[in-house]
DNA sequence: ACCTGAACACCGTTCAAGT
DNA sequence: ACCTGAACACCGTTCAAGT
């Protein structure tokens, strides 16, 4: 039960020429496009090569094999997340800690939501995907940007930040991932949100050593 | 992308012969067996008729496809999951909501953890599965399960229960799961157990709408 | 009646032959 | 140098032939 290991599933070559990068780009629209329609185990580097306009040969030169192609779309829509997450973090530095749990749970909300075909097709195949290395680096970076941005409350302090972190981001996404594969509805996701506050809001405040009014 | 019809997805004949059962649980065991030494994608059904002792030819005919198979497999856990749930909820029933919460994510993580090599093969092959049917007939159980054990909670009352018992074990899963994906050290379990109990207590405590010293 | 396993269609991957 | 697609090994599934 070993994983591959994550050197042999980057792209062959990395793209210099115009024309490279157009094909692989090409390859990455026509996977998601075939994840789309045809869903999770209709997706066939056959099929793929064909809706990208190459033939299988030259995928392979790009992708040493289906499951380089399935990392390389889940790590870019994963760094994608990361990176506007710890935007939004830093977009709520040093403030209260309620405004930073609000900004956390509609950041993590939001991202998901602006492309929600995209996101449960991610879903399916981030499990196929039997490299942990993608998974555990996206869930430390998350985890970090969490751990500062909650030390930086300056209303409220924390003892075991990282274990806090994690907790509350494991818990936001097994709540969003499920209301994903009921279908996301607005309304469900209007109630996920308003009971992802509540329960980040009571889990924060439980947890908080200290509480302060150092500012209103 | 549409999802298999529930009824193709069961055994075609009902064991009552003693030797059919005998050879569905054979195939059953096979079937964890594989799953386990030889991990999520060299599941093959010849590996499992190799394995259990039969030809595929007779596998075909106990389970139509692998997906009627994997189907099979999952069904029997998540049954026993369930029924362990339940029957945990109604030792806490009317208990005081600090003793149901700690009852709910005891047993919750108590079952998880009882094996946790099926756990983690479960969740490897329960994706792969794509029969919402299985997923979302666990999930109500559970849900109702849960919401009738907090609705009897003697000192606490609380609005949106369906809403609330959704969060709450989506939230519980998603954080075990991650802590199962990591590996489920036991220092990691216990740090679990221990934010877990904060996450729900909290969460409980901010959704209440009235609180009252019945009892003590 | 029930079991077997060769046979078929299809998929991931390769590599000799083309340009 | 780079692309192609027939060819190979393997997997899910079937069904004619055995008992």
């Amino acid at each position: 039960m070993k994983t591959t290991h994550p050197e042999t599933l980057r792209p062959r070559k990395t793209p210099t020429q115009a024309r490279s990068a157009a094909t692989v780009d090409a390859i990455f629209e026509a996977t998601i496009q075939v994840l789309l329609t045809d869903g999770g185990h209709r997706l066939t580097t056959t099929r793929v090569a064909e809706k990208a306009g190459v033939s299988v040969g030259t995928m392979y030169q790009y992708f040493p094999h289906k499951q380089a192609l399935m990392y390389a779309v889940v790590h870019q829509h994963l760094t994608i997340f990361v990176d506007e997450f710890e935007a939004a973090c830093f977009r709520h530095w040093n403030e209260p800690i309620d405004n930073i749990t609000q900004g956390i749970v509609t950041a993590f909300l939001d991202i998901k939501i602006r492309h929600p075909d995209v996101t449960r097709a991610l879903y399916k195949i981030a499990d196929e995907l039997d490299t942990d290395e993608l998974r555990f680096g996206t869930a430390k970076s998350l985890q970090t940007a969490c751990i500062s941005l909650l030390g930086s409350a300056r209303d409220a302090t924390f003892e075991n930040l990282p274990e806090i972190a994690f907790t509350l981001l494991t818990a936001m996404n097994g709540t969003t991932r499920a209301v994903f594969e009921f279908g996301a509805e607005p309304e469900m996701v209007e109630m996920l949100h308003i009971q992802l506050l509540a329960l980040c809001r009571g889990y924060l405040h439980i947890s908080a050593v200290q509480r302060s009014n150092v500012s209103h």
